[in-house]
RNA sequence: CCGGGUAUAGCGGAGCUGGUACCGCGCCACAUUUGGGAUGUGGAGAUCGUGCGUUCGAGUCGCACUACUCGGACCA
């Protein structure tokens, strides 16, 4: 392997130690870098035009399905966080607290924000009075804290960047609307932009959002066969309008509590993208949030007109809307093609003087490594089929992926076996739905449940660990 | 938060029974090179993670802290 020609720019090999693997392949492919805080990662550029790439498309798809954008405080008083009562014990404990302002002690503590629902709710509280205010869909990006004991880079923060959708309806139908919309949202983002395949599902009543009454989800598999969870989407009923006295007046004159969602995709996802779809030679980008996704590289550089020819590629595919790189730097080719190779670019292209004499060029994918030699006169067109193959490509090696290590089980030991055999993977079952059976299935197999997936087959089995009868499929798995 | 490991130049490492630091890669300059991580010559770069202590003297010994990392717990 090329690689190992140098150790500077070794990554460890996927099978050997993917955990190592993974903090490498962040680490030299310049998308992260370690503050002196624990958990406080510094996005580097290369890794921010990621998260600003799936952003720009998030952002667009929020806008045309009516969303707005709005900016709400980084501190939360204590007193108001406290207002629901399963929201601050499910936060409480990872928060951390703002008691000075200057020399001054605070009064009253200020938490800095893990989650803003109670921040939305008490602006929501000031601005909806009638049935015209609603339905409101508000949606922010910003940073988010929450105090974690473990992190690690992408996947878990203790400060991360995400959105949060916050929104306020008439009914509970056209909240609950909403909740599974944004699910579906979220799921073609993952699977049309990504190439991430998802399960798309409901948590269990332990995994749900603190304060949510249903948390709707699309839990991905990553390489190594474990769980991510990509998105959250969460329907609220009326709980917290009521524990913040939100009410409007309704067309029969009467008041109404409003009905609520919440949503939110973090830069968790580009952690998710990574070991998707990752290789012994570093990052392998989809190719529609790839901050490069042509490179090109002149071979002979200093032989005459290979950099004009050069540069003309990089204006032509930059005109045909490719995010595209000329690399003109003194390195030798040979290097350039293994640095942007580890950084997941998905098209190289090469020009040297054989390939001008003949009006062609070399394009290499980086999915596959196959090489073609393009007509020059074709150069936009075959990209562009490239990129789109290559996206296609991936999707399906993930899907393989999915399908490959999803089983089905009915008793715990099955799932055991499954599970220790197959190192990781999804397995369903039927659950008898109680609390007592899910931290079972924790103790003795030391899975979790991922969720109940939307799809059920109607179908009825036993439990696998009380063996009651029941109905419900449910999938449960080793999560990030 | 509990237990194990680690911290020396940008990166990876060496540094003995205490004496102010060495190697490879990278970096800079020049020359020759360029189709899978080029070669030569010259050069720059470190208060040894932080703080305190022991000592005539600490990278080396002791204590504390911080960060990274692997398990576990917790969390989503």
């Amino acid at each position: 392997m090329a690689q190992d020609k140098r150790q500077v720019d070794a990554i460890t090999a996927r099978d050997v130690d993917f955990a190592q693997w993974f903090t490498d392949v962040c680490k030299k492919a310049e998308l992260i870098d370690y503050s002196s805080i624990k958990g406080m990662f510094i996005y580097r550029p290369y890794g921010y035009a990621i998260w600003e790439n799936m952003q720009k498309e998030l952002d667009r798809q929020f806008k045309a399905t009516g969303h707005e954008n709005v900016a709400m405080p980084l501190l939360i008083p204590e007193s108001l966080l406290q207002k629901e009562k399963d929201h601050v014990e499910g936060f409480a404990p990872e928060c951390a607290w703002v008691t000075y302002g200057g020399a001054e002690k605070l009064e009253e503590r200020y938490c800095i924000r893990p989650t803003s629902e109670t921040l939305f709710c008490e602006h929501y509280k000031n601005i909806i009075h009638s049935h015209r205010d609603l339905p409101k869909l508000y949606n922010q990006w910003c940073s988010v804290l929450r105090w974690e004991k473990t992190s690690r880079p992408f996947l878990r923060h203790r400060e991360f960047l995400w959105q949060e959708g916050h929104t306020m309806h008439a009914t509970a139908e056209e909240a609950m609307d909403e909740t599974v919309r944004i699910l579906n949202l979220y799921a073609s983002f993952c699977e049309d932009y990504l190439a991430m395949p998802v399960t798309k599902g409901r948590k269990t009543d332990k995994e749900k959002f603190s304060g949510a009454e249903d948390t709707y989800c699309v839990e991905c598999m990553m390489y190594d066969r474990k769980a991510l969870q990509a998105g959250t989407s969460h329907y609220f009923g009326d709980g917290f309008a009521k524990a913040f006295d939100i009410s409007f007046t309704g067309t029969d004159n009467q008041p109404h509590y409003p009905h609520q969602t919440s949503w939110g995709v973090s830069t968790r996802l580009i952690g998710g993208i990574i070991m998707t779809h990752g290789d012994d030679n570093g990052l392998v980008l989809p190719p529609r949030v790839a901050p490069v996704q042509a490179v090109v590289i002149p071979v002979a550089q200093h032989k005459p007109g290979v950099l004009e020819a050069s540069q003309k590629l990089l204006e032509r595919l930059q005109a045909a809307g490719v995010r595209t790189k000329l690399d003109s730097s003194d390195k030798a080719p040979g290097w350039k093609f293994a640095e942007y190779e580890m950084r997941g670019v998905p098209l190289r292209v090469e020009l040297g003087p054989k390939d001008m004499e003949k009006e062609q060029c070399c394009i290499a994918r980086r999915d596959t490594g196959e090489k073609a030699f393009i007509p020059l006169a074709q150069l936009e067109s075959a990209v562009l089929r490239l990129l789109d193959e290559i996206h296609d490509n991936m999707y399906a090696m993930a899907k393989k992926n999915l399908d490959d290590n999803t089983f089905s089980a009915e008793t715990w030991e099955q799932v055991k076996e499954i599970i220790e055999r197959n190192k990781g993977g999804f397995v369903h079952t039927k659950w008898c739905g109680s609390r007592e059976c899910e931290l079972a299935m924790k103790e003795k197999v030391g899975v979790s449940s991922r969720c109940m997936p939307l799809e059920q087959p109607g179908t009825t089995g036993k439990c696998p660990v009380c063996g009651k009868e029941c109905a419900t499929d449910i999938i449960w798995g080793v999560a990030y």
